[in-house]
DNA sequence: CCAAACCAGTGACAATGGTCCATTGTTTCG
DNA sequence: CGAAACAATGGACCATTGTCACTGGTTTGG
C-alpha cells in the first residue's frame, strides 16, 4: 500500500512513518510504476507500526526498537536475535519494577488520606 | 550542604542538580556567608534526588515530577495535591500495563525457542 | 481536462533533558 | 601565601523524537 493508506490505517502520520523509515524501523519497496517513484509499504508494516506506538508510549526508544526489529527480521543469526530480545525483555522488566517503585512512593506520600 | 556534597552523595551531577533547580524540582536556600553567595541545599534534597533518579529511569518527565513535588510540598490545598498524585498514579499504572504488553509481544516473537 | 489530493525529498523548527565550557569569585589545605 | 578545588552564572551545544513547510512531480475524481 502507499504511505497515505498506511498512515490512515495505522494512525501514525506520514511524517512519522518517514521518520521511522529513515531510522531503520520499517522498510518499503520501490513501486513498480515507471512514471512515479511512489514506494510500496507492505501490509506487515501495520503490525509493526501498531507495536511501535505501544512501545513508544511505554517509553521504549527508537534505537531500542531498531535493535529489536533488526533482531527479529535479520535472520542472519537466530540465536543472536533471541539474545538481543531477551536482553530487551529484562530491561523492560526492570523498567516495570521502577515504575512500581515510583507508584509505591507516590502512594506513601498520600498515605492515610 | 553545598552543591558539591549533594552531587557526591546523590550521584546526580552538579549540572543536573542546577538544571533540576531551574526547573522547579528542588529548592535551595541562600547561604549565610557575607563573602560568597554559595547556596545551601537542605538534607531532604537527597531523598528527592534519589526519587527523581528512579522516576526518570521509569520514564517520568521533569514536568510530571515538578507537578508531583509541588503537590506534595505546596500544602496550599491538600485535596488538590492528592488529586494530582492519584492522577499520576493512574498514568503510571497505565504505563506499567503498556510495558507488560510490549514484554508479551517480545516473548511471543521468540516463542518456542 | 483540471483542480484537488497525493507522493518524495529536503530542510527548518521545536521541546525535552541534559552536558560542557568559560568566566569570575571563594574557600581550603599543604 | 598560593595553588587547587569549589561555587555561581550564562550560554553554547548535543541527541532524541518528532512536526511543519516547501518544491516539484503524479494520480484521480468529477
Amino acid at each position: 500500500m502507499r504511505i497515505g493508506e498506511l498512515a490512515e490505517r495505522s494512525g501514525v502520520s506520514r511524517d512519522t512513518i518517514r521518520f521511522y523509515e529513515r531510522n531503520g524501523l520499517i522498510r518499503s519497496i520501490a513501486g513498480t510504476s515507471d512514471t512515479n517513484n511512489y514506494r510500496d509499504y507492505p501490509e506487515d508494516n501495520l503490525t509493526a507500526l501498531d507495536f511501535f506506538s505501544k512501545a513508544r508510549t511505554a517509553g521504549i526508544s527508537i534505537a531500542d526498537l531498531r535493535d529489536i526489529m533488526q533482531a527479529i527480521a535479520g535472520s542472519c543469526d537466530r540465536a543472536d536475535a533471541i539474545t538481543v530480545i531477551r536482553a530487551k525483555i529484562s530491561e523492560l522488566q526492570e523498567r516495570a519494577t521502577q515504575v512500581q517503585n515510583v507508584i509505591k512512593f507516590l502512594e506513601q506520600s498520600i498515605d492515610g488520606d
